[in-house]
DNA sequence: AGCACGCCGACT
DNA sequence: GTCGGCGTGCTC
């Protein structure tokens, strides 16, 4: 008997085809199952959604769209659980993209690029690989249960056994709020070990930013697992990773072989049938929204990926992002039109870790008032002093600033020439080491101009500093010194443009871990994760710009960025030093309140005045946001085109207000479009159009509606080259 | 999104 | 006379 099945095929949310196509089979193939279809001219990757239907030549539905046979039907693929079909589905509807277009983005690539005979031969072999790996993790698990046991009892300070006390009794989620060197990762350990332990069956995802910037967190969890687990029952899982191993690493979560899968934000969407524990590390980086495509954030659908699973979930930082804060508020400040607080049951259960283990010291704060410095200074007097005696000292030293280049502004003091780039709003950045000048956003370069390019002036000046510079007035700066048993000061900087081939992130890394370098120089790649025990002097310059920002989310990066960048420092209780570790920031607004915050470490306080502020102006997380962002080849024509849209938002406002899905017009406000803070890049202008709501319930049915709109109105989309939709932006 | 069809400019 | 630009339209 023939079926009709409804199957996600990858189209685009704004196509004709939205929802799932009908195929006919002769099985009646359960929803979750793997097949190819035909879609047009060509076959493509499908997924069954819902339930078969018997199939009735006769209706109207099937003379009217003559429906084809599906293709091959992966049999070896176990159907996708219901699980992952609803996390698809609610990330489909929230970020308002096609169920088919986030389940195919979701499968590894040769599934999609493969025939079906291909890949059916690739399970096979596949199969048999995971059979030998059974047969060596047998062998191995033998060899070690005949070494003695080797179970080392770790010490857990009192802090780390009670939080993993209440992640154990509790159901959270939870937000395990502990400063840098508090030990968090022994506790994600020891719950997966719990875990484990508990229920041998179980599967835990562990989620990381970026994944080559924690390769040492990779290795903690292989050693440490090796005696519970079988050695292949750990993979990793993201983009770094080649098509095939991607394939084999997912295969392994899909079979439930691995139960440990440490990843980046991609994971989220691995299948994983019997996964027990999610842990979001890190969980206000940034690099967990997806900025292209369906732009999720991992970290958002993690914890509702947990809800529905019945998983627990443990969201991890030093400095969560104010909306995880915001969640753990018993007593969340409610918005001023609503009148008094009302008390709401926290959302997420907030697990504090305030000390460092051992006796390691945070940094004491030493703010830099370029205001009483000379003009045009780069690196302080006090500042340089403070490093001299570090490097003296055999101490590292690490000093942060986000600029790559030497000089990232020429400018002609005759005529006022500026190394504009003709493509972009921005100027282009002068590379000392090639004499180029560059821009950071078109890639176009050329032969950095021996004279003004209009005036013909020989006298160029170079406005501000960038890492290039840096390095080399640090060099000079410091050139008369020498530390204990080496010649000269090591000075290495670390940035894109010395890390662009293969390894030499690794290289230079391993370069400042084995101490060979006293002053390590770097963007805020050197920020992120890194050990390096011996320095207690980080310095962070340049640091304003983000202060007085038009982005109201920028004051909270650059906190968690001084607060991360402090925690690289004094990391090593042992490593014996005469000095306590310092950070030193160099501004123009020392009085800037988020430097006492920073001064006492006060993570809770600076988030509750962020979050004081926030509410004052109704801004995230006190209401929701989204936002089109259009480009064109006039600035002119993307706002119009966003004009278009707001004109079409109200309409659907006063039309869902009528049919009472709305309770006021009010609910939803959209604001005029603006051009983008970076307004051209190649020569695309680019414009952008804020929409925010209270209720986020609201948001979105208000962005479903005005989708349709879209879709079935004759909207002037040719004048725009492209328009995308993102939801909860994270920088605007 | 792909991929076709389809109608107007500079090349063998 | 053909190759190729990307505008419009369709895909169960």
């Amino acid at each position: 008997m023939a079926h009709l099945l409804q199957i996600l095929v990858p189209t685009p949310a704004h196509s004709n085809l939205r929802g799932p196509l009908s195929y006919t089979s002769e099985e009646a193939l359960p929803q979750g199952s793997i097949v190819k279809v035909p879609l047009g001219k060509r076959e493509v990757l499908g997924v069954v959604y819902g339930e078969a239907q018997v199939f009735e030549p006769e209706s109207t539905q099937a003379k009217a769209y003559n429906y084809k046979p599906i293709g091959a039907h992966l049999e070896g693929l176990t159907p996708l659980g219901a699980d992952w079909m609803d996390l698809v589905e609610f990330t489909a509807n929230y970020y308002q993209r096609s169920m088919g277009e986030v389940a195919i983005a979701a499968l590894p690539a040769p599934l999609k690029t493969l025939t079906g005979a291909q890949i059916q031969k690739k399970l096979k072999k596949w199969q048999a690989q995971q059979t030998q790996a059974d047969q060596a993790d047998a062998t191995a698990k033998e060899s070690s249960s005949n070494s003695p046991a080797a179970q080392v009892h770790r010490t857990l300070s009192t802090e780390q056994e009670q939080a993993l006390q209440t992640i154990q009794s509790q159901e959270g989620p939870f937000l395990l709020f502990g400063s840098t060197g508090s030990g968090k990762t022994e506790v994600y350990l020891q719950c997966i070990e719990a875990l484990l332990d508990q229920d041998p069956q179980a599967q835990v995802l562990i989620m990381v930013p970026e994944i080559n910037l924690t390769p040492q967190l990779e290795q903690r969890i292989r050693e440490r697992f090796r005696r519970q687990l079988r050695p292949s029952a750990f993979v990793t899982l993201h983009s770094e990773l080649t098509p095939a191993q991607r394939l084999n690493a997912w295969l392994a979560a899909h079979f439930d072989h691995a139960q440990i899968i440490l990843g980046t934000r991609m994971s989220i969407f691995a299948s994983i049938p019997r996964l027990k524990l999610i842990v979001v590390d890190e969980e206000h980086d940034a690099s967990y929204k997806q900025q292209e495509g369906a732009r999720y954030s991992a970290r958002d659908l993690a914890v509702y990926r947990a809800s529905i699973t019945r998983s627990k979930v443990i969201l991890g930082s030093a400095t969560p992002s104010l909306e995880s804060w915001y969640h753990t508020l018993e007593t969340r400040p409610s918005s001023i039109e609503e009148g008094p607080a009302k008390s709401k049951r926290a959302r997420y259960l907030r697990i504090d870790m305030p000390s460092r283990i051992g006796d390691a010291q945070l940094p004491e704060l030493n703010r830099v008032d370029m205001n009483y410095q000379p003009k045009y200074t780069l690196i302080s007097e006090p500042l340089l002093k403070a490093m001299r005696e570090k490097i003296a000292n055999n101490e590292q030293v690490l000093i942060l600033l986000n600029r790559r280049g030497y000089s990232p502004v020429l400018y002609c003091s005759g005529c006022g020439w500026k190394s504009q780039c003709k493509h972009c709003s921005a100027f282009k950045v002068f590379h000392k080491a090639d004499r180029t000048l560059r821009c950071h956003h078109c890639g176009d370069t050329q032969r950095v101009p021996r004279q003004c390019p209009t005036c013909a002036n020989q006298d160029i000046n170079m406005l501000g500093l960038g890492t290039e510079r840096l390095e080399e007035t640090l060099k000079e700066a410091l050139s008369d010194l020498s530390r204990p048993g080496q010649s000269g000061v090591e000075v290495l900087r670390i940035d894109a443009d010395s890390t662009k081939t293969k390894d030499s992130l690794k290289n230079q890394l391993e370069r400042v871990h084995r101490g060979e370098v006293d002053v390590l120089i770097g963007t805020q790649m050197i920020a992120k994760g890194h050990d390096f025990r011996r320095v207690t002097l980080v310095a962070a310059l340049e640091v304003d710009s983000a202060l007085f920002s038009n982005d109201f989310r920028a004051t909270e990066r650059l906190f968690a960025l001084l607060m991360q960048a402090a925690g690289r420092s004094g990391r090593d209780a042992n490593f014996k030093r005469d000095s306590a570790p310092e950070l030193w920031v160099q501004t123009f607004n020392p009085q800037h309140p988020m430097f006492q915050f920073l001064k006492t470490h006060d993570f809770p306080g600076f988030a509750q005045s962020q979050l004081l502020e926030r509410q004052g102006a109704n801004m995230p997380p006190f209401c929701s946001q989204a936002l089109i962002k259009a480009e064109s080849r006039t600035q002119e024509n993307a706002q119009r085109f966003l004009n278009e849209i707001k004109a079409l938002s109200h309409q659907v406002i006063v039309g869902l207000v009528e049919r009472g899905l709305l309770a006021s017009d009010e609910d939803i406000f959209i604001y005029s479009p603006i051009p983008m803070s970076m307004r051209k890049v190649a020569n695309v202008e680019r414009a952008q159009l804020l929409m925010e709501s209270k209720s986020r319930k609201h948001l979105q049915l208000f962005l479903a509606e005005l989708k349709e709109v879209m879709h079935t109105s004759k909207l002037n989309a040719t004048t725009v080259q492209r328009w995308v939709i993102d939801i909860d932006p994270q920088s605007l």
